[in-house]
DNA sequence: GACTTATTTTGATAATTAGCTAATTGTCTA
DNA sequence: TAGACAATTAGCTAATTATCAAAATAAGTC
């Protein structure tokens, strides 16, 4: 969860993430959007795998990342849950699951 | 947001907001509870006031802290908004408000 | 096999962070 | 006012982080 956490501190990593919302991109894709050097958006890649937030999938010559939405979810409902928020089991169309209040 | 984070990130600044679900605790009161100097408690409350997290007020000789919720609110679901899901505004007896399936 | 492209690893440096002890500030009380 | 108590600041160290350029790895192409 810190890891997460530490990850989501950054506001590179961040903007990666929502670049991914739609779909994976490779790395060289992800990096040209920033003013930054392959070796660092490289090492931003890392922190994001490594806290589970993305993964990875090499296909041919270019590495493509993807979300993992699931992780993504967890970190941020499952500590709001402490806070009194409860998730929604049911879903929607989309997938995603949802927050009902709660009554802590 | 990414001070917010960045405060979440660590494990004993996170318990120190569950602790202040419940209510402001002065300074002392939550630095026993853990295992570390009051000076590094004392830096660990800083971070989080500098987030935003919290806020202080001095009683006497102690200094009590409260949590701030809605801006927990804001970097949680403000981030989480970005992926889809979207922030109900109605708010339950509770006064949290919640979050309802979105269309992205 | 040599070359090009895509990405990561290595090695270096500067900045930040978490932790400590000691010292300081502020407030209450005897 | 002197002492006790609560909390923060100052000053330090060790560990981590972000960044870069250069080198290495991996996969395709000529």
């Amino acid at each position: 969860m810190s890891s997460v956490f530490k990850a989501l501190s950054d506001p590179t990593r961040r903007r990666v993430l929502e670049m991914l919302r739609d779909g994976p991109k490779s790395a060289g894709e992800l990096a040209s959007a920033f003013d930054v050097s392959k070796p660092t958006m490289s090492a931003h890649f890392a922190v994001l795998r490594d806290a589970g937030l993305v993964a990875s999938e090499k296909d041919g010559k270019s590495v493509f990342y993807h979300l993992q939405m699931s992780v993504l979810e967890d970190a941020l409902f499952g500590f709001a849950q402490t806070f009194g928020w409860e998730r929604r089991e049911d879903k929607s169309a989309t997938g995603r699951p949802a927050l009902k209040e709660g009554n802590p």
